[in-house]
DNA sequence: ATACTATAATACGAATTTCGACAAACATCA
DNA sequence: TGATGTTTGTCGAAATTCGTATTATAGTAT
């Protein structure tokens, strides 16, 4: 027994779930209050379903920094070519490196996708040689880096 | 004459923002009197800095939802190759497709990496006939689904 | 150094929001 | 129908936010 008690598991969200996140979407700190005036329920209601939806991993309310404005001026994709045998041991070594902001499994003729943010090349460098390249179970990487974000948008539902 | 005032346009963050953004990753609700308390300044002095720090794009308070868990249960990246004088059109375009969450100008084969959301396969091909192949000066895709995402964070400060 | 200007920080009370305990409504199922 | 578990609503106390006014700080010109 793991977890006390929950909805529907969010199978699907509700037209309430659809509302509170289209608001928080955004702006995170909206007041409950507003949302569910809008709604027409109560701050409650919408106070639970937030709690429910982050305890279960459907929203999170975070605040995101644009990573060059806080110096991280070198961000990366990286594609890796990992020995079959090997996946669950380079994922877990990945994870564990703090300049790893993302790891996608995929389709093509590399089975991981990552992405790094580190503050300039010197970083980048070091982050190749001493600890991709160090990671047992790689064989072959392509670095992409990203010259200019041009859009970026967390809003995804419409 | 755009804007009304502003501190050094952020040329730099200080240990104050540092300290509020730090805390704001985590929960973008905290209250501001939480983080004022912490930090040794008063509340509206993190409201002012969290106000200029989103005027100025360096922070957002957003709510992300899980993707799967809102039906869109695919996700790409797609490299993009573009004939040299129509990437302002292209990216452009590319702009004002709903599905597509990341545009970033890149190294390597292809000049352009996007990210795009779909429910499913049928919206995928639907997007990539209909809309991705019509735009004028792309000459090469290379689609790469994403068949699972192992690690994604936001926090990039540490 | 002094005055001037602009920006940032503080103090503080009113308005709003959050929070928690309890009760009511609702759904499921035996 | 009754029993159980879950969600929603009610409501008052506690905490937070917000706006105004005041003070502090920094930079600049005189």
């Amino acid at each position: 027994m793991e977890e006390l008690f929950r909805r529907s598991l969010y199978s699907e969200l509700d037209d309430i779930d659809y509302g509170i996140v289209r608001a928080l979407q955004e702006n995170a700190r909206l007041p409950f209050t507003t949302i569910a005036k809008e709604l027409g329920v109560t701050e409650k209601t919408v106070r639970m379903r937030v709690q429910q939806m982050q305890d279960e991993g459907v929203l999170s309310l975070v605040g995101i920094v644009n990573p060059v404005k806080a110096g991280l001026n070198v961000q990366s994709f990286i594609q890796i070519a990992v020995e079959a045998n090997k996946l669950d041991d380079v994922v877990a070594a990945l994870n564990d490196i703090v300049e790893v902001r993302l790891i996608v499994l995929t389709t093509g003729d590399y089975q991981l996708i990552i992405q790094i943010l580190v503050r300039n090349y010197e970083e980048l460098a070091q982050f190749l040689m001493n600890k991709l390249n160090k990671v047992p179970g790689v064989t072959r990487v392509n670095v992409i880096n990203e010259l200019k974000i041009i859009k970026s948008k967390y809003k995804f539902i419409r």
